[in-house]
DNA sequence: CGACGGGACGC
DNA sequence: CGACGGGACGC
């Protein structure tokens, strides 16, 4: 069952998922949000395939352009492990974004169009005040306020998606042009555009046409910083820097690389480690294809090193430099591009 | 000091 | 003044 609901990490999602409505319906069904844009269906199913058996996963594409809307639904065989998910996944930091892992409602008509787009809020009013002004009239999902990149500070905006069309259609009435308790403007409250209709942000259409965005699709450009030096180098790749303190002659294809991807030996794990440790100390540095925590099969034990593989050669350069060297309770990891050490070639 | 997996295409 | 997230219900 849930377990507590206020150990869960309390942050932007304000909603509780685990709230007092039994899930009945879905204990094993998760939806999952906020993925990063370039993550694929099977590197979902891999990083929640570390917590349990996974009956489906369902990355949600556009239609037509193919792109992926930035969120899917994970359907776990055993409810505990949908309730594993959820506590060591919500809140992992995978690449720019933070994922959020919750129980998935069943699908209805009366689900959609819930989502409200809130302005005049006074500039001090903080999520939960938000919040409590409109928890009278239903059950809320999310809720947001939007801040100002530079300063942070708020932009007087907000989004509250309820659980229920009607309940939106209720907070309008009894909220739009009301004045909040302590302020002296009155808030807007009406339904948000529907994102997929973006009249906005529409990427130049020469973005998709240049013969140098020969990046992965829609990759998020994310340039690691500029202070490594690539050179291109023959039979590896073109991504193959020289980088010689990292990758040497030593280091062929086949081991380091591997057709789609690049394979990470991070040693000095505790005993106790589990694949989402892997998830957390790599997720945030690029796409992250599959960890491994390498265990004695007699004991279950970690055996003091795990392997993560990485998709760009780039990213796990930056989190090779980053993680090599970090304490991570009281080990020191060490963590590098794989060899071919041990049972001899 | 210690240290680099594992399952497995395809006849 | 207006302002539309971090593509939230199976695209």
């Amino acid at each position: 069952m849930m377990a507590n609901g206020m150990d869960t990490v309390v942050q932007q999602n304000g909603g509780s998922n685990l709230g007092q409505s039994s899930q009945e319906e879905s204990k094993t069904n998760l939806i999952v949000n906020y993925l990063p844009q370039t993550m694929t269906q099977e590197e979902i199913r891999s990083l929640f395939s570390s917590i349990g058996e996974v009956e489906s996963c369902k990355l949600i594409r556009d239609k037509v352009t193919g792109q992926s809307l930035g969120y899917g639904f994970v359907n776990y065989h055993r409810p505990e492990d949908a309730e594993k998910a959820i506590n060591t996944l919500n809140g992992l930091r995978l690449q720019n974004k933070t994922i959020k892992v919750s129980y998935a409602r069943p699908s209805s008509e009366a689900i959609k169009g819930a989502n409200l787009y809130v302005s005049g809020l006074p500039k001090n009013m903080t999520q939960q005040d938000l919040e409590s002004l409109f928890n009278p009239y239903g059950r809320i999902i999310t809720s947001r306020i939007l801040c100002d990149n530079i300063t942070g500070l708020s932009k007087g905006v907000g989004f509250i998606r309820f659980d229920q069309r009607v309940e939106a259609e209720r907070a309008i009435q009894e909220l739009n042009g009301t004045i909040p308790k302590g302020s002296t403007e009155p808030i807007t409250v009406k339904f948000a555009n529907n994102p997929s209709n973006n009249s906005k942000a529409i990427p130049p259409l020469a973005a998709y046409l240049t013969p140098q965005a020969t990046r992965r699709f829609g990759g998020p450009i994310h340039h690691p910083t500029g202070r490594f030096r690539y050179i291109p180098l023959s039979p590896l790749s073109r991504y193959s820097p020289l980088a010689g303190d990292l990758l040497t002659n030593s280091m062929l294809p086949g081991n380091a690389m591997n057709g789609s991807g690049w394979c990470i030996f991070v040693y000095n794990l505790a005993p106790e480690t589990e694949e989402n440790v892997l998830w957390q100390l790599f997720g945030p540095f690029g796409a992250v294809q599959s960890v491994k925590v390498i265990r004695d099969l007699q004991t279950n034990k970690c055996k003091g090193f795990g392997f993560v593989t990485m998709t760009n050669y780039e990213e796990a350069v930056v989190a090779i430099q980053s993680l090599n060297g970090y304490t991570l309770g009281n080990r020191v990891l060490q963590v590098s591009f794989k060899t071919n050490k041990s049972k001899a070639a």
